[in-house]
DNA sequence: TAGTAAAAACAGACCGGTTGGTATGCAGAA
DNA sequence: TTCTGCATACCAACCGGTCTGTTTTTACTA
């Protein structure tokens, strides 16, 4: 692999993990196991255009690994209890999850850096336009599933920060029993 | 007010808004209108114990605001909608919201500091604590207002990140429209 | 009530380490 | 020989934290 896709995705885990600020440059260059020449080479923005680059990857990954999911499943509620068995079967292996979230990075960004949040907007947005596109094909309304799928990406976000603050992955689990509750009602 | 007091309540916005790296001490300290000595008198662990002294106080004023509201409505519907209410006021005053929220602060923290992972994990049982009680009210059971006031504290949580992503109050917005079609599920 | 000593509440200079970033060097491929 | 792809040395700025004063308040005594 060469090196400028090993930065990018070692990083893209390291950001996702401990947010912007909280990886120091140095140490992230050591797990990358470059240095700064390389990283202005390839990035001459810097830390910031590596991290651009990250959430442009993530945005590819994310929705190639969502959408293999989805397409085995074949209601939209099953295929987003696998999403979330995803990520609680990451949780309880490493104790982390560098996959399918990066709220550590849109809340310290979001204030300071307009390319960042942009990013992140569009990340959002992927995931969510494939849940709509399930959704719609689950017989939801347009409108119906605009709101439904917004409501399962937040739900699922805001699990994950419990999950976190309570080093547990209950909160996802109970998250992924209660969704069916709420999908049978629309 | 004295300067201990002027330095949490000043801390404590900070840190919600940008999370815990991203607030460096002199700009801290500048916002505070003091100097280290006055940090490092009443708060001899420095920044991280500030932190910690910020999520205390946050657990008190943020039980008493909610309870305040809680107390106000008839069903854990409203009561809900009036805190997401006052969220959405905030963001479209402020463009930021500081109070209500701390995720800035878990994602970052929970991986490097145990205390203020405990801290924040209080904070979010608290909050979970009041919807709770109000669920008991409305006749739900106890297992269901346990994954109930879990699935309403993400989806507020994780809105409110999709707010900063989007920039706009309007994630929270949809997600305040939608609890009543959750709630009467159950 | 005045005087005083001790303790609390700061203020600010200073420290070593780390930060993100730059400039130069240099090997290998084209 | 020229260009790409790094590596290394170096930089000023800033980081959180410590240390040594100085001022202000408090407590007690004469």
């Amino acid at each position: 692999m060469d090196t400028k896709t090993r930065m990018i995705e070692t990083a893209t885990k390291l950001f996702q993990q401990r947010g912007y600020k909280a990886v120091g440059l140095n140490e992230l260059l050591r797990a990358c196991e470059t240095t700064k020449g390389a990283l202005y080479h390839h990035f001459p923005g810097g830390k910031e255009e590596l991290l651009i680059a990250c959430l442009h990857s993530l945005n590819e990954t994310l929705t190639r690994d969502i959408e293999l999911l989805f397409n085995c499943e074949s209601s939209t509620e099953a295929a987003v209890r696998a999403v979330i068995g995803e990520m609680i079967k990451d949780l309880d292996r490493d104790g982390t999850i560098a996959g399918y979230t990066f709220s550590s990075i849109v809340s310290e960004m979001s204030l300071l850096s307009e390319p960042a949040r942009d990013a992140c907007r569009a990340l959002y947005e992927k995931i969510q336009s494939i849940f709509h596109a399930k959704l719609l094909e689950d017989g939801f309304s347009n409108n119906q599933a605009s709101s439904v799928s917004l409501f399962l990406t937040a739900s699922i976000e805001g699990g994950l920060l419990l999950c976190r603050a309570q080093n547990s992955s209950i909160p996802l689990k109970t998250i992924s029993n209660v969704i069916p509750e709420l999908m049978k009602e629309f």
